[in-house]
DNA sequence: GTCTATATCTAGATAGAC
DNA sequence: GTCTATCTAGATATAGAC
């Protein structure tokens, strides 16, 4: 398999407690170190530079020649650490579909941070703005590495995309799990839980898509505008006042 | 400019009444005629192939020989119809893009269809489920165009490119219209105007992303759903009750 | 308007010196 | 592990016959 070269990415999922704490991801880590436990140096650098590149020009359109320029080599070096240019995406999409589930499962546990919590899900909504907020604040704040890893995945190979589809259910049942607590403790009121979980999916992530750092709102805003708006998509609205 | 070819694309927005009556679009259409003013007819099938090949595969990675392939004819016929690869694209973009403009204006007016509106813009939410139902149901219908139209912008040149922009900006001011006017008339709570408009759209666009026809959910269903979702997001939620 | 044939270029990937 | 040089394939686009 591709995957075992043995200078190969790490996923962060096991390397220290330096930036995936219980409030969240990315608060202090820098604008792209979501691949800093990748050695060696060259192969890191590779993976920024094909993070960049793939972000501003798409997968296809980008050249191994382009990637390998932005890591400060030729091209030939390219291949001693990747042995095709997919392999790059794939390592890209898999890191990046890993932080996204293991924000989601942080987010939605039942046990949250230092509350009281009774213990029978009582806290959906706490849970549901908690994921919403980091999801978010991920997607924009890593907003390259999120186009590529979002936007780009039809250019991977089979195996490679199969995978994928794995991680990316689980993260919507992770999503959807909170949606159905809430809904059985009759703190939410919703019409269609698979159909919201897809709807609340898809505009967390969509946000890697238009997000811009020269934009008007900081990540974390659009975090909080987010969860705002989603808490009221699975709350039974007022009635109008005339 | 590639634009003025002779045989070029009739955008719709004078070819006849026959799809876009005022009860929103795409009801009567069949699955992509989206480009049904296009003549002479080869032209049109070109267009037809390059959308399928765009959407299934991305531009960069599209060839021409695949597009000419679709439409029946040789690689170097595409050349007779189209300047470049890039020509085909603009004019799947700027048909699309017109026809979102077109689909918005007609569901944000205020002069609602056959209803008999007092006259002040009392009927925003009309409006909003209106716009948001039509948006979506178009983007789900039409997918395959709606996915080459939102997520292969970055293919056009610059001068494309930009009288793209000018486009959405239309329709996302035509959106903004309606939140502005029910937060004035006091239909609407929203606390961020403009960062919600962009959800909104964002919603909206991303249905192209992962509509698929074998899902569960029709077209109409989606907008159906997502206009009431997005109905919540600009209404104060009823305190939860416990 | 369409075809066959092809010019020209550029991409991904490899060979072999250092 | 990195470089220079290069192989090979396949892409866009054009030429010229029909």
């Amino acid at each position: 398999m591709a995957s075992e070269t043995e200078s190969q990415v790490a996923t962060g999922e096991n390397s220290g407690g330096d930036d995936g704490g219980a409030d969240g991801d990315g608060a202090f880590t820098t604008p792209d170190d979501s691949f800093g436990g990748v050695t060696p140096d060259a192969a890191r650098r590779l993976l920024l530079g094909a993070v960049e590149a793939f972000a501003e020009r798409g997968f296809h359109a980008t050249t191994t020649r382009d990637i390998a320029g932005r890591a400060g080599m030729s091209p030939a070096a390219l291949y001693i650490h990747y042995k095709t240019k997919e392999e790059l995406l794939y390592q890209i999409s898999r890191v990046g579909h890993e932080r996204s589930v293991r924000i989601l499962t942080e987010a939605a546990r039942t046990d949250g941070e230092g509350g009281d919590s009774g213990g029978d899900g009582e806290d959906a909504p706490v849970r549901l703005v908690r994921a919403v907020r980091s999801f978010v604040r991920w997607h924009a704040e890593h907003h390259t590495t999120a186009r590529v890893v979002q936007y780009e995945l039809s250019a991977l190979n089979e195996e490679h995309y199969a995978e994928i589809v794995g991680l990316r259910r689980r993260s919507e049942e992770l999503l959807r799990g909170v949606l159905e607590d809430g809904e059985a403790s009759g703190e939410f009121a919703i019409a269609d839980i698979r159909g919201t979980t897809l709807a609340v999916m898809s505009l967390c992530i969509d946000v890697a898509r238009w997000f811009s750092p020269q934009g008007r709102r900081t990540p974390e805003e659009i975090g909080a505008l987010y969860a705002d708006l989603v808490l009221r998509m699975v709350t039974a609205p007022a009635p109008a006042p005339r």
